[in-house]
DNA sequence: ATCTTGCACTCAAGCGCTTTAGCTCTCACT
DNA sequence: AGTGAGAGCTAAAGCGCTTGAGTGCAAGAT
């Protein structure tokens, strides 16, 4: 019977520096490019190392100060809303594309909740898994940032408001407050006066923002009849919402949902109970993907490049890895893609 | 100013010895529950390393033979056909809930191709980084097992067929040889003589599977006017297709989609065309999801259970992982939920 | 001719864990 | 009393890398 082929064995610094015939720290010095070696043996070493098909160990790097090249970052959402949501995925692409580039792993994982997310990263942190994570859906009372000041681990928030209390963690955020503002702009010169909202997850911090900003609007126009109901984000809670509002006595002619899935499940709500968009009500999703193409009417919606989004949030955070200070940075404000599911309201 | 608070800092084995007043070695004895010390100690150095807080760094343990403690998952599909997919996200979840279980980490990366992918796995081999993989969008002509094989990295298949060349992988299939049987028994039971199926990307395994267990159990019916499309998924893609194949002369009665993704906007698209479902053509989705009760009418779609599928994949690679033998298991066949989309065929 | 200086490089310790070999008891058995 | 066999523990090496403290040597300063 065949022998078993031992696996291949990975090269380390050892045999680099056997043949090349110097220390093991010249191959160390040569390949981290640090001073201490000619430039003519750190080629050697180099040309050595390329060729034995030598990569460091990550874990022997990590165990010796260096960090563990790899970030973490954690989904804490109900399993059922996570269902066909585009966002983090783009999001997770954009993040990988820089990582990659720097050959920077991303550990992953889902949580339950926010309790068990700080568990996760407590435990990535004792463990020395991690040198940095991103931490996205930030809340209202959020115990994320405290936690990670306390463990001393670099973090990226993706999504939070500009936060001085927490030296260590950069934020990336998009301008909700701008994006709400120039929504309900553009819905009130098409005659819409009463606007209901389809809000997402309570306690996530930027749905609060943007009811805020809703409010203030609404305030600033003096529209009386506006109403933010949150929700969990999913399909059935959409479309429950929708149908309360819609058979309410003197219903909204405008309807905007935090996410394409909700907005989606609305318009199959309102159709079902006779309501023809954008005729008799106008929809806007917060949040723009391949769904809102297709159903009937083509959604508007509010477009954000969430790749992009992941690029800059991951920038950050190797830019925190390297040392350097914790940022604030704003991503471009979400652009309003005008397609079939807007209109003038109907008059009254 | 106040003073940079440092981090704190990680227990080591060190300090619980310290505390427990026995050596290092007792201490890794007494939590790895081998033998050598007696019950008492080893209940005294639990009760310090707990108070401690203490967890093992992954990186020592790595670097002393022990494994990574993670495994690695690799998603190389083009950017674009990730958005609204449900699958991925919820097989996720699945494999997290056992790898949490067993303080695993998942390493996640996405990939352009299937060679970046192998250059992922060479890369993470080399790194030290995972004791296994899992596999996902098994190909004909794979290269990635031959990979796994050489690397002497563990692995498991998601959705691939059996495969007897590869001692050292796991495969976890489900069956759409028989689940495309039962899908055109019904059709045919239906009425329907003409059957068009959308396909996903032409290289995948599961695929051709499908592709040639319609072709067979059409020939053993008698159907002549069977035909399989291959696209990238994208409802783009659904669409082009969906409208080309209705304006042929004589269309088919049934469409058969890959995905949930393109069997709503090949509705949409027949809907544009003026075809009515099911009255003119019935359709079923390939994969269920929040989508197939977005549209009306309500999609009738071959449900599999994704999460289940994830913890089956995680539970082998665990396996294996603990010295176990290769194995090929099976989940259960998807299960047709009939919604409104399917019909009998419009007679001729 | 001696003394510094700087460069190129080596030595050895250390990161936190596992593991093998060995050491010291105690106890049972002849 | 003498021996052997565990049981319970410690010492020390090793995993692959980084790093601070040397070492040897040639070139320039005195």
């Amino acid at each position: 019977m065949p022998a078993k082929r031992p696996a291949a064995r990975r090269p380390t610094m050892k045999d680099i520096a056997r043949r090349a015939g110097v220390s093991e720290s010249a191959v160390s010095f040569a390949l981290n490019d640090r001073p201490g070696v000619s430039e003519i043996t750190r080629d050697r070493v180099r040309r050595v190392a390329e060729q034995l098909g030598w990569r460091p160990s990550t874990a022997a790097r990590a165990l010796s100060g260096e960090g563990a090249a790899t970030v973490g970052f954690v989904l804490a959402r109900p399993a059922h809303t996570l269902g066909v949501d585009s966002f983090f995925l783009q999001l997770v692409s954009g993040i990988q594309e820089v990582l990659a580039g720097r050959h920077l792993g991303l550990l992953f994982q889902v949580a339950r909740d926010v309790e068990d997310e700080c568990a996760v990263y407590r435990r990535w942190w004792a463990e020395h898994r991690v040198d940095g994570v991103l931490v996205v859906d930030p809340r209202t009372d959020d115990p994320r940032p405290d936690l990670l000041d306390e463990l001393g681990l670099p973090g990226v928030v993706i999504g939070g408001t500009p936060d001085e209390r927490h030296p260590g963690l950069s934020t990336v955020w998009a301008d909700d407050a701008g994006a709400m503002a120039a929504l309900v702009d553009g819905l009130h010169a098409l005659g819409h006066r009463r606007i209901v909202h389809i809000a997402g997850l309570p306690d996530l911090a930027h749905t609060e923002r943007r009811i805020r900003a809703l409010r203030a609007e609404a305030g600033r126009r003096g529209l009386g009849e506006v109403e933010s109901v949150t929700t969990d984000y999913s399909d059935a809670e959409g479309a429950a919402v929708t149908r309360r509002v819609l058979e309410a006595p003197d219903p909204p002619t405008a309807l905007i949902y935090d996410n394409d899935v909700m907005a989606v499940a609305g318009v199959a709500a309102a159709a079902g109970l006779g309501f023809s968009v954008p005729a008799d009500v106008s929809v806007v999703a917060w949040e723009d993907s391949a769904l809102c193409r297709m159903v009937k009417p083509w959604l508007s919606a509010l477009s954000r490049d969430s790749v992009e989004f992941g690029r800059t949030a991951a920038t950050e955070l190797t830019a925190l890895l390297d040392g350097g200070p914790a940022r604030t940075v704003r991503v471009p404000v979400p652009r309003l893609i005008e397609r079939d599911s807007t209109g003038p309201a109907r008059p009254v």
